[in-house]
DNA sequence: ACTAATACCTTAGAAACTGATGTATTGGTT
DNA sequence: AACCAATACATCAGTTTCTAAGGTATTAGT
């Protein structure tokens, strides 16, 4: 994902995130709407993209339905009840990791 | 880092923001300051720390003066102009991934 | 006819870690 | 006296997650 470490490790939560409020999406059309909502700034890796997906369903977290597009095909992704406690767990996860941060890095303005 | 792959990329920003802050510090120090600002969350592992000071220092960002206390040896890093301009923007790089982050996972409240 | 966009995929290699292990001193407990 | 935890440095095999590059195939625009 575009040039920064920092990304790592908040694909699984980004992916669960949208599909957890856009019901289901293929994986094409998640790559376009993260695109969109960081205006540009955010490009994710169809390498590190489909591999994830396929995680997230190996454990569960993601269901998979394959559909005919015209010719091409797509496949839709929806999250499972495993999948929404998977979400929930991951967002507290990463508000942890701000407050630990803000505490590290904003010693005046600690939260 | 304490269960979490999201700290992945940020043990760099960590230091160098605690250096800046502290003039000087010792490896085995910013473990222990680490743990104590996240009241005790945080736990830096050896193993990460000490090949990301090494890499600092190789990059010029750091410098090293090694003091003996008592029969024990410290080796204490303080930050290099190189180092400054490298926190300034490890931290402008961090708040525009908070940015990101905030607008793919609060669409409701986006900054 | 060619290129870009759409839509899926894999894979070698890089980067940053974890967990284990190693050395040695110091301080507190039994 | 014996032992363990804490202090203080370090390395290294293995894991995870990504990047960059490549592959297949359809569709739409120039």
């Amino acid at each position: 994902m575009s040039n920064s470490q920092l990304y790592k490790g908040s694909l699984n939560t980004i992916i669960l995130k949208l599909l957890e409020e856009n019901g289901r999406m293929y994986g094409y059309e998640i790559t376009q709407r993260v695109k969109q909502l960081t205006n540009g700034d955010l490009v994710i890796n169809e390498g590190a993209l489909y591999p994830a997906l396929h995680k997230l369903e190996a454990e569960g977290a993601l269901t998979v339905t394959v559909e005919p597009f015209g010719n091409r095909m797509r496949k839709y992704y929806a999250i499972t009840p495993v999948g929404k406690q998977v979400t929930t767990d991951r967002i507290a996860e990463f508000e942890a990791f701000l407050a630990n941060m803000a505490l590290l890095l904003n010693p005046k303005t600690a939260i």
